[in-house]
RNA sequence: GGAAGUUUAGCUCAGCUGGUUCAGAGCAUCUGCCUUACAAGCAGAGGGUCGGGGGUUCGAAUCCCUCAACUUCCA
């Protein structure tokens, strides 16, 4: 045998890509077939593959290449964005690494550096996603950066201004101060920490009492502008109106009154500092309190704080030191541990600073009141949530949405398309000069609302850009629309053909930076959703159920992955365990049992492959008949389980659809099957079984191709000669006929009985037996005889009206089969399993014979039902009869 | 602190509108086999009072209430 015994894919996936590529089956233009669409959801440059993507494209591919194979024209966008803050952070390193530090570049030379590190490294990702074989048209590859795009992003904003949908205010915002610049809300994460609860006494400004107040964070007393107690509060009504003193600094503030503060939190008084906490600020701002901020942008303090103790150092430095000093001072009644959650920046990891900062922002409530299918198109399904428990979720955050905070102190993004002359009044445009001749033509928007401004016309150096770039989710909830320049031209061939897009497959904490913004963009700017339905995968975790990291170091590297199994098995691994919306529990023993079935699937074709073939007349007509029968029941038992796996993708459940492929291949087509019809050692096939064979073969390929397309595409290119060009990701996929499947269930049972019979009895396979059966449907087995005698190594059948006398009886169903075999039986141990069979049955009886002697059951259940409860008992009976004559027969 | 979800075999999960495809699948485990495609295999087997308690019903894994544990999201 020339093929080796084991499946090496490592031999077959590239050779395979590359045909793939050479020949451009992925690659889709506009054209009259129906069109499927997938946009990826563009990975940063900054990332090499994870197993979080692994997982997503892997969905994706399958989504894809099953699309493809349906005739449907279908087209997958790759593309990565630019990740402002991530990539700019990266690049900030690498020049650091150099000896350059970011202070002393321009901003033109810092973007040169940007742009080289970029196509350096931006790439490596998508490289990655060739060896997954990933099905994206590659000639689309997009970069949220590129001219186009770019251009799509500086047009939203104008629009949205123009709307009045964008402002820019002074507001509270995450401050990632190792970052320098400001957050979403979205892209903070919280983690609970062990910090510490200080109480901390402040005098009263007529010294006739103390206050203490509890906080975590005792460096920001020197920015507390008043102390807040609940009006309700009988221990401290009296002191509402008095005065008490910051510590150190002696500043006189006010004790103020608010419901806000919780009783039986802390002590009950609040210290307000509105420029250090968002429910302070609000605070502060209803009771008119002033707002001092004692932080600089990287987080250390100012002279604002008075005390040169601390000023020009670093907050955390300075909680410790001021707790010493408090303590020291006689200020701190007492300090507890304390738990509570901290926000810290996704991309940097710093601890996030409230922090009041003039910033843009969409203004999303009216966007959404302007666009309401946001929330009705998935509360009704017009774009289906899969799973559609995650539209709870959706809706909460509809419900509740904020303004969104889009700009960012960072130089690598789209610049915000917005001018100031030197009094601060604003104009947004396009271009400079477009700038310039709104200045001078019209009323500019002004800070100060509204004011008319007077001064002479202005040179182009008199005006100058926003500084800030805008975050990078504000290029990618255009993503669905800009990939096909949809912005930049409305009516292109490639926008109205495949917008709007099918499926978006992403993780569900992406549901708000991605999923509800591209709906939001997709309504206001095409009119349409971005997409029909929304498939939620599960977050990869480990055995453990943490959260794979790369911090934790409990992730494997995908591509060893595959380098080490093959990228099928891996694909195969990571669907099997992945219902949709629950996380997966990632165990590399998932990718053995991908790599089991390749080396099953592979060893089936061995076997086809060595079978020498003659025609049909060379064969014995039993042997022709009985191989036409299971070719049958093959036909009709894989129409019924494509039937199943139809309605399972459909729905889908991927990893339901794969499980039915896989028991199909190793249970029906390789165990019984092929068992079935596979010739004795050495001799030939008969041409038509052969042939039939092929084709089933062929067709599973087919159905598999999806999950795993590198085996698939190997094996349907060598069981039959192919074209030059021809491929498996172009053939049909296997559609569900009308095949009817003959019932051979009698027929497997009683081969299954006589099987358990040798194992319980230790005779060896290779000895043969005779059997008889008796039956009243000597149908069921008159056609199969050929086939019994070959897969349970049985010698003879005859059929019998009576019971058999020296024969060990076999329970098939209703029916008594009888194996002729000359054994030493242990009659006890037989007539215990037989008694305690009977006694399973009899009780199983009267369960049902109560239901049936139930009145209101008969009355109240429907007529079919009673009618199935009926039969139930009549075949329960003729099995008990078969085994108490069985066990009379041991007596 | 607010909201949602989950709890079924050792593990990961299916079980829609209550009634034998209602107690299932894969993996793992155990037993016997190197039977000429495959030991990355073959043939079999065992294993769950469906988180606890209560209720509705002729009948509950499924509907209702309650308690508990876990997870996620939001603040």
């Amino acid at each position: 045998m020339e093929l080796a015994t084991k499946y090496t894919p490592q031999n077959i996936e590239d050779k395979w890509y590359s045909y793939w590529m050479k020949n451009r089956y992925f690659h889709s233009e506009p054209d009259n077939r129906e069109s499927f669409t997938i946009v990826i959801p563009p990975p940063n440059v900054t990332g090499v593959l994870h197993m979080g993507h692994m997982l997503n494209n892997t969905i994706q591919d399958v989504l894809t290449r099953r699309a493809r194979m349906q005739g449907k024209n279908a087209c997958w966008v790759p593309g990565t964005d630019h990740a402002s803050i991530a990539t700019e952070a990266k690049v900030v390193q690498m020049l650091r690494e150099k000896g350059i530090k970011k202070s002393d570049l321009s901003r033109e030379d810092f973007l040169k550096y940007a742009w080289e590190w970029k196509e350096k490294y931006g790439g490596i990702i998508l490289k990655q996603l060739e060896k997954l074989g990933a099905s994206c048209d590659w000639e689309r590859t997009r970069f949220t950066m590129e001219p186009e795009m770019s251009d799509a992003v500086t047009d939203v904003f104008i629009d949205l201004h123009k709307k009045g949908m964008i402002y820019r205010g002074l507001r509270m915002v995450n401050w990632d101060p190792q970052g320098k610049t400001a957050l979403s809300d979205e892209e903070v994460i919280y983690k609970e920490v062990n910090s510490k609860l200080y109480y901390i006494q402040y005098k009263l400004a007529d010294g006739s009492d103390v206050v203490t107040i509890a906080t975590t964070r005792p460096e920001t007393i020197l920015a507390d502008t008043a102390i807040c107690v609940n009006p309700n509060d009988e221990r401290f009504k009296h002191l509402i109106g008095k005065k008490v003193l910051v510590p150190f600094i002696n500043r006189e503030i006010p004790i103020i009154a608010d419901e806000y503060v919780a009783m039986d939190f802390g002590t009950g008084c609040l210290k307000v500092t509105p420029a250090h906490d968002l429910n302070d600020y609000t605070l502060g701002q209803k009771h008119g309190l002033p707002v001092i901020d004692i932080l600089t942008e990287e987080g250390f303090l100012n002279e604002k704080a008075e005390d040169k103790r601390y000023i020009g150092k670093d907050r955390f430095a300075v909680r410790k030191q001021i707790a010493i000093d408090l303590e020291e001072a006689g200020h701190i009644a007492k300090i507890e541990e304390y738990k509570n959650q901290v926000g810290t920046s996704e991309r940097t990891g710093a601890v996030i600073e409230p922090r009041l900062s003039l910033q843009w922002w969409v203004d999303m409530k009216k966007f959404v009141a302007k666009n309401p299918q946001v929330l009705e198109a998935v509360m009704s399904d017009e774009i289906k949530f899969h799973p559609a428990k995650m539209k709870n979720t959706y809706k909460h955050w509809i419900d509740n949405i904020k303004d969104w905070c889009i700009s960012r102190q960072l130089w690598w993004g789209q610049r915000i398309p917005v001018w100031y002359d030197e009094q601060g009044n604003y104009v947004v445009a396009k271009t400079a000069e477009e700038a310039l001749a709104k200045f001078n033509s019209q009323k500019p928007t002004n800070e100060s609302e509204g004011v008319a401004m007077n001064h002479a016309p202005l040179t182009i150096d008199q005006i100058q850009q926003d500084e800030d770039v805008v975050d990078t989710w504000f290029s990618s909830w255009l993503w669905p629309i800009s990939v096909f320049n949809g912005f930049k031209d409305k009516n292109n061939e490639d926008i109205k053909y495949y917008y709007p897009t099918n499926d978006l497959v992403t993780a569900p904490e992406i549901m708000f930076f991605w999923v509800a913004r591209m709906i939001m963009a997709g309504y206001e700017w095409m009119g349409q959703k971005p997409f029909s339905n929304v498939y939620y995968t599960g977050i990869v975790r480990d055995k453990q159920r943490r959260k794979m990291s790369k911090s934790l170091g409990n992730s494997p590297d995908p591509l060893d992955l595959i380098a080490a199994n093959g990228a099928d098995a891996v694909r195969m691994g990571m669907l099997l365990c992945s219902p949709a919306g629950n996380d997966i529990l990632f165990d590399e023993a998932l990718i053995e049992q991908g790599r089991n079935f390749n080396n099953k699937i592979w060893n089936a074709f061995r076997l086809v492959k060595g079978w020498e073939v003659k025609a049909d007349a060379t064969f014995d007509s039993e042997l022709i008949k009985s191989n036409q029968l299971s070719a049958q029941w093959f036909a009709g038992r894989m129409n019924e389980a494509i039937h199943d796996i139809e309605s399972k993708l459909s729905d889908y459940k991927l990893s339901e659809a794969l499980m039915g492929i896989y028991k199909l291949i190793w249970d029906d087509f390789c165990s019984w099957y092929l068992e079935m019809v596979k010739p004795a050692f050495q001799q030939p096939i008969d041409q038509t079984t052969y042939n039939n064979t092929i084709s089933f073969f062929d067709e599973l390929m087919r159905l598999l191709h999806p999950f795993m397309p590198f085996i698939t595409e190997e094996i349907w290119q060598s069981i039959i000669e192919r074209k030059e060009g021809e491929s498996i990701c172009t053939a049909t996929y296997p559609q569900n006929q009308n095949i009817n499947l003959p019932d051979m269930a009698r027929v497997f049972e009683c081969i299954t009985q006589v099987r358990n019979l040798r194992n319980s009895k230790g005779i060896s396979p290779k000895e043969a037996f005779a059997i008889a059966i008796k039956t009243t449907h000597q149908q069921a087995y008159l056609p199969y005889f050929f086939l019994i005698k070959k897969l349970a190594n049985v010698s003879g059948i005859s059929m019998v009206n009576e019971k058999q006398e020296n024969a060990i009886l076999l329970p098939v169903d209703i029916d008594e089969v009888y194996v002729f075999l000359e054994l030493a039986i242990d009659a006890d141990a037989e007539k215990e399993k037989l008694a305690t069979e009977i006694e399973y049955l009899s009780g199983f009886l009267k369960l049902v014979e109560a239901k049936l002697g139930n009145e209101k059951f008969v009355t109240n259940a429907k007529p079919e039902l009673v009618e199935k409860e009926r039969q139930k008992k009549a075949d329960t009976e003729a099995k008990m009869k078969v085994l108490e004559q069985s066990l009379a027969s041991l007596k």
